[in-house]
RNA sequence: GCCCCCAUCGUCCAGCGGCCUAGGACGCCGGCCUUUCACGCCGGUAACACGGGUUCGAAUCCCGUUGGGGGUACCA
């Protein structure tokens, strides 16, 4: 029987990123034992039955690369045969009608405005074995009856789950540890309907620093939000990847197809995981740098074109492709890259008041340097080679090496300290006078 | 409260009875390179929660303790 998986998420308008992860690791262990991947929105709630929610997560999922192969399945469009089963159920005995406050009410037919619940069976112990935790069990007594239908005339999402995993054909399900208690009331229902129990696999949580379960509500946990924040598709999928389970050649930074190969379901471990984003970002970050031209400047387009911090009649798209060479491997996300150009598409260069403190308050000689440059570079010849000559002559008549002795100039022509090599985006990209007028600027500013 | 799960460097991952004076990665701290930053290279910091067993031998198996987490809705 080949593997069936699915990814159910519920649509909250956005994928946070311990679905993600989830949705990952169902499509990994699908790519890599060749099984079929489903998605299915468990919308059963009515405020979660919008198309919109659920259009904003599939597009999230696409960004990510995580295809499925069948769906998306709209639990709420399966609540006739959901109730059905209900209705089945009381029919049986194995569920009662309730009231508003939980009282049990005579009758084995659905009943509108009552709910109905499945009755907890006593003494009996539900046992499970997880592909992630081993042997799991519960004993019934320790459970309580449950709501499966609600008094508004729609199922729960534990019935809903139980019967679309039986009709789907589901063989394991993947995800995350918060649902592990619910797995006995699962089986229960499962048994009731006579279909044969999914391999169950409950990967770690993703934590916080507090190692409390990532939440809306304190963390960052949009995918979407990293999407704008710069991070590649690519890298966040082998970042998320590296929670929970780990390369057996420990080769962590990989493309995605590797990691398929790679990957062995029965190899994710057991514990809660951080998610660090000082570490997405190095993973970032060396993707970033792997890209080439034509493929970068397509994922950067967004962070240069109308957004970015400069008029966009000054941005000069050549002038940028070119410079791509000297920043691309500084970056940590793509959102890192207008500041390592503005000042080339800006009349003036960027005000920092920390770089400037730096270089020209207490760095050594930024007025001496600053007259000297103006000089040397007034009548050099315009190449990176007799740019950097010129600086470096006037550092060597102050004593500074050219590390001390460019500061002053780069803050002056770019604004910052930090940025890509000066002299060959200065004499590569910029014109001798501008540069000496940015020079006289911040001389007359000391 | 009750039920369930978890426990190796600050963090992520490796280790699945001897190869461990515990390995890799991020971070951090030094150094080199050097036109800043970054990259790269070199080096360093730092962990088997605790207590009992089992065994010739335990980070690895068992029990307990402690700690952490999850669940306990007519949310999913």
């Amino acid at each position: 029987m080949t593997p069936r998986v699915r990814f159910a998420p519920s649509p909250t308008g956005f994928l946070h990123v311990g679905s993600a992860r989830t949705a990952l690791f169902n499509w990994l262990y699908a790519r890599s034992v060749g099984g079929t991947y489903v998605l299915r929105i468990e919308d059963t709630d009515a405020e979660r039955n919008r198309r919109d929610l659920t259009d904003n997560l599939l597009a999230e999922l696409e960004w990510l690369g995580l295809d499925w192969d069948e769906g998306p399945v709209f639990q709420s469009e399966r609540q006739e045969r959901h109730r059905q089963v209900v209705a089945d159920l009381l029919e049986r005995g194995l569920a009662y009608l309730c009231d508003a406050e939980n009282r049990e009410v005579s009758g084995s037919t659905l009943v509108d405005g009552l709910a109905v619940r499945f009755r907890m069976p006593a003494g009996q112990t539900m046992a499970f074995d997880d592909i992630v935790r081993g042997e799991v069990s519960f004993a019934t007594d320790d459970l309580e009856d449950f709501v499966v239908w609600r008094s508004n005339g729609s199922p729960m999402f534990l019935l809903a789950n139980a019967v679309d995993d039986a009709d789907m054909g589901t063989t394991h399900a993947i995800r995350g540890e918060d649902l592990l208690s619910g797995v006995p009331k699962v089986l229960l229902l499962l048994d009731a309907i006579g279909a044969p129990h999914p391999t169950y696999a409950h990967l770690p949580l993703l934590v916080n620093e507090q190692r409390k379960k990532l939440s809306k509500r304190r963390d960052d946990v949009s995918i979407g939000d990293y999407r704008e924040r710069g991070y590649l598709p690519e890298a966040m999928v082998n970042y998320l990847a590296l929670l929970g389970w780990g390369p057996p050649d420990e080769v962590e930074v990989r493309p995605v197809s590797e990691i398929v190969d790679l990957f062995r379901i029965e190899d994710v471990n057991k514990a809660a995981a951080f998610f660090d984003v000082k570490k997405l970002e190095f993973v970032n970050a060396t993707h970033l740098r792997g890209l080439d031209r034509a493929d970068f400047l397509q994922r950067v387009a967004p962070w240069v074109g109308e957004n970015a911090p400069w008029p966009a009649e000054r941005f000069d798209a050549g002038v940028f492709s070119t410079m791509v060479d000297l920043v691309q491997e500084k970056l940590r996300t793509l959102a890192d890259t207008p500041r390592f150009v503005d000042f080339l598409f800006l009349s003036d260069p960027v005000d920092d008041p920390e770089s400037w403190e730096k270089a020209m308050v207490k760095g050594p000689a930024a007025a001496e340097i600053l007259d000297g440059a103006a000089v040397a570079l007034a009548d050099c010849s315009w190449d990176v080679d007799s740019v950097l000559a010129a600086v470096a002559g006037v550092g060597e008549s102050l004593g500074l090496k050219l590390g001390k002795a460019q500061a002053p100039i780069r803050v002056a022509v770019t604004g910052r300290t930090v940025g890509p090599p000066l002299f060959e985006t200065m004499a590569g990209f910029m014109e001798r006078d501008e540069v000496l007028r940015r020079i006289a600027q911040a001389r007359a500013r000391l």
